[in-house]
DNA sequence: TCCGTCGGTGTACGTGGTACACATGCGGCA
DNA sequence: TGCCGCATGTGTACCACGTACACCGACGGA
């Protein structure tokens, strides 16, 4: 259905629109618009025609069809905020992530539909491929092979989307329903009378395991991140430095492998120790 | 559009149907088939019917509406398997939640239209929270506190589910055009000669980072895993045992924390390292 | 015998994307 | 000035979807 190459080519190489009435760029605009407001459901070539003041089908005088427009409002919210973040370089590879992390899902947040729409396959446009880069950047500083560093950024990214896909889940149906999915479980006690056979789902709800539940969001990114330290940990296992000043160690015949490079910087970790042991 | 009380009950309370020639179970069956044979969106109630040999609308004799009928396909496909896997409790939390979550996805492998289903507010049934029930006694195991315990659970099945969302979208596509993922994206040299621009893409793809590709699944479970095994030593920092036998050990007023509980465990443990170092 | 209910049918409505034929107006050229 | 061709906008039409609604035959109980 969608067509790649023409896809490509409106990304890459755009053609300077003469002035007319309607024209590609009021018409990605108002699409994001009226998806921003009322869903991806809600956004029809119809209903944008109309917003417009044109017919349907004038739409398809600019854009070969549907899925085309898409990219292109995809690619369009990408490049929003681009140039604003001034990265933290020396904070560390990981603080530096969680920064890219946090700043995809605040352009889902702005832009639900995003999430709704990534089935694959779709072209990306500079803007998108920047963002990328960016992650990719980050991460390669970590040393990992190259491989890892392309899936670990995918990771993130995928966890990112797959978190924001479920929150404007909710949203859609909190604003189709105007019952929130706090609400809606709330209402299911002829559900929750058949829950007393199984236990552990019992117990943990009994000791309050929904109670105050930590944001999916913030614990799915700190485990995700855990678990890309533990392999750069991994993957640089053999060339760990001096635990104080990052020089490599001299590895002993046998024995415990020493943390430190020198008697100075191992009593410098000691002093830091009962500094702030007490 | 769903209504949650009536597919509580027919989840819950199922009545004993008659024997007649169209009823519940061979709706929910066929749908189950077409839907595995030819994905979600071929579907559709008018196909369904006709697969059956009787009109559209008979269907609705017996189901309230689609969302209903996926409610009840989604359990069904639930219970396949469920009695099979024969838990090897002593192999530890980890390698069972492993084993859970490639469960869960051969079960997303079998039906992928359900992956392409699950937006949320999905009434469970039996079988669904059995499912969960046994992720949640793995996990509890841990020590975890019961709103990590489920956090934890909801992390590991929301990425199965959001890789097997993405493998089902290669396929559909693969279906629907007769292309694979990787010859479509071999197809966009007029993409590819933009990327040029992009210093470290272009680096890592020089190195080699997309000639042997991870697999997602494996590669991003294990980081998912680690990153929730960094949580339960975290959160069982203070209850540290000795390294060899497990047992408490003194912490001294000052200096670095003792690994093991009494010099002859130290001594032990030295040995085992000299044992396989050298 | 009659009547209510259950199961199945047929038609119809409103939604969607978009193919196709047509109208209109403007720039370039003879 | 008159004409052509193209870019742009229009209108109608098609097919597929979920499902509301009216209808109809058959069967079971009073």
């Amino acid at each position: 259905m969608a067509n790649p190459e023409r896809s490509t080519e409106m990304l890459w190489e755009p053609q300077p629109e003469p002035r007319r009435s309607l024209n590609l760029e009021r018409i990605v605009r108002a699409a994001v618009e009226l998806a921003d407001a009322e869903g991806l459901a809600a956004l029809s070539m119809r209903r944008l025609a109309e917003r417009l003041g044109f017919t349907t089908m004038a739409l398809y005088r600019h854009v070969p069809g549907k899925a085309e427009l898409l990219t292109l409002m995809r690619e369009r919210v990408h490049g929003e905020t681009e140039a604003d973040a001034g990265p933290a370089r020396a904070a560390g590879w990981r603080a530096e992530l969680e920064v890219w992390a946090r700043d995809e899902l605040a352009m889902y947040r702005r832009h639900p539909w995003l999430a709704e729409s990534d089935d694959a396959r779709h072209v990306p446009g500079p803007h998108t491929v920047g963002r990328f880069e960016r992650a990719l950047e980050i991460v390669a500083r970590t040393g990992l092979p190259p491989a890892h560093v392309v899936a670990a950024v995918n990771l993130v990214g995928g966890f990112v989307g797959s978190t924001a896909r479920q929150a404007a889940a909710e949203a859609r149906m909190r604003r189709r329903t105007g019952v929130s999915d706090e609400e809606w479980w709330q209402d299911r006690d002829s559900l929750f009378a058949h829950l007393d056979r199984y236990p552990t789902l019992s117990r943990l709800y009994r000791e309050g395991a929904y109670d105050t539940p930590p944001d999916p969001f913030e614990f799915g990114l700190q485990r995700v991140l855990d678990g890309v330290e533990a392999l750069v940990r991994y993957e640089s296992r053999d060339e760990k430095g001096c635990g104080v000043c990052g020089r490599p160690v001299d590895r002993g015949p046998a024995g415990r492998p020493r943390d430190y490079c020198s008697p100075a910087c191992r009593q410098r970790a000691y002093r830091l120790r009962r500094g702030q042991g007490g």
